[in-house]
DNA sequence: GGTATACTGGATATAAAGGTCCAGATATCC
DNA sequence: GGATATCTGGACCTTTATATCCAGTATACC
């Protein structure tokens, strides 16, 4: 019934374009970089990032410059940015929190579906949790990733 | 960017309704059950679950009957069924398999980035594989689930 | 101060997911 | 064989996520 044909990953559109952004940030920290420079190199629209990057900068993430010489800068370190806080900050991962059909007549084994559906949720909000942005930038000392394998 | 007020899910609204009936059917294996009747008990909008219950007919899940005491019926035993196959039956789960951005002249850090996206659905992909509508079930000798404390 | 650069925020457009409706096809019952 | 029940499939509508556009504002340079 979807076919998802474009986002292609469990997460939306609009979180991977932040992270995106985020990353390609970290790359050089303390340098500005404006929309466009972000848009062509993460390869994300160019007018759609725009506002990705406002609600990163409302979510205190990154700062922003205007005028010549202006664009976009992380606030803090690449290290101490957590995945998930780039997602909450865009589209936070959705828990279950209550059961979506009410409690009066439903059935206990839906119950268990949804305990199931969200404890698969919280495992991977752990992993974003856990990860930094730093923790994808691939140092100088560090041998490279499998990139061409991995991708083609 | 994306309030997500209803689904409230990692998996698709569509998904989780396809899961909802699944597991609602195998609550009575043997007993065909309407539309109107999974509709009810499930929550789920009748006419929406009408085309939802027709993938499932198609991936060959669930048997259909039509006319009088007809309804839908499981083709094999819960047991056997893990949830990963409902949900690709109406929605499969997007794995990453090729860098969203290209190769030429991409980031090797963007791709760490997929990387790790990829890995956390694959996680998560395991676990709907193992995982079966069969252990959703609570049998009558087991003991009776933290139902209420979960959801209110 | 004038000009060029760049973010901000609101309005609007497009695409996809979710949802409805109904005529048609089968099946059962009497 | 008529009446009723039920799935099937296509057309259509609604809502949400994604994407675009542009006028406004702040900043830097000369």
């Amino acid at each position: 019934m979807n076919t998802r044909g474009e986002n292609g990953s469990i997460i939306s559109q609009t979180g991977e374009y932040a992270l995106r952004a985020i990353v390609f940030l970290a790359m050089d920290p303390g340098i500005a970089y404006t929309t466009l420079q972000i848009s062509v190199a993460t390869k994300v629209p160019g007018a759609y990032l725009s506002k990705v990057m406002q609600a990163l900068v409302r979510a205190g993430l990154v700062q922003s410059q205007r005028g010549f010489g202006g664009g976009f800068l992380l606030t803090r370190s690449p290290d101490s940015i957590a995945l998930l806080e780039v997602l909450d900050a865009v589209d936070p991962i959705p828990r279950i929190r209550s059961c979506p059909l009410g409690l009066e007549s439903h059935g206990i084994n839906l119950c268990a579906l949804h305990k199931k559906l969200d404890d698969a949720t919280a495992t991977i909000e752990t992993v974003f949790r856990e990860t930094t942005i730093g923790d994808l930038l691939v140092r100088p000392t560090q041998s490279i990733p499998l990139c061409n394998a991995s991708q083609q």
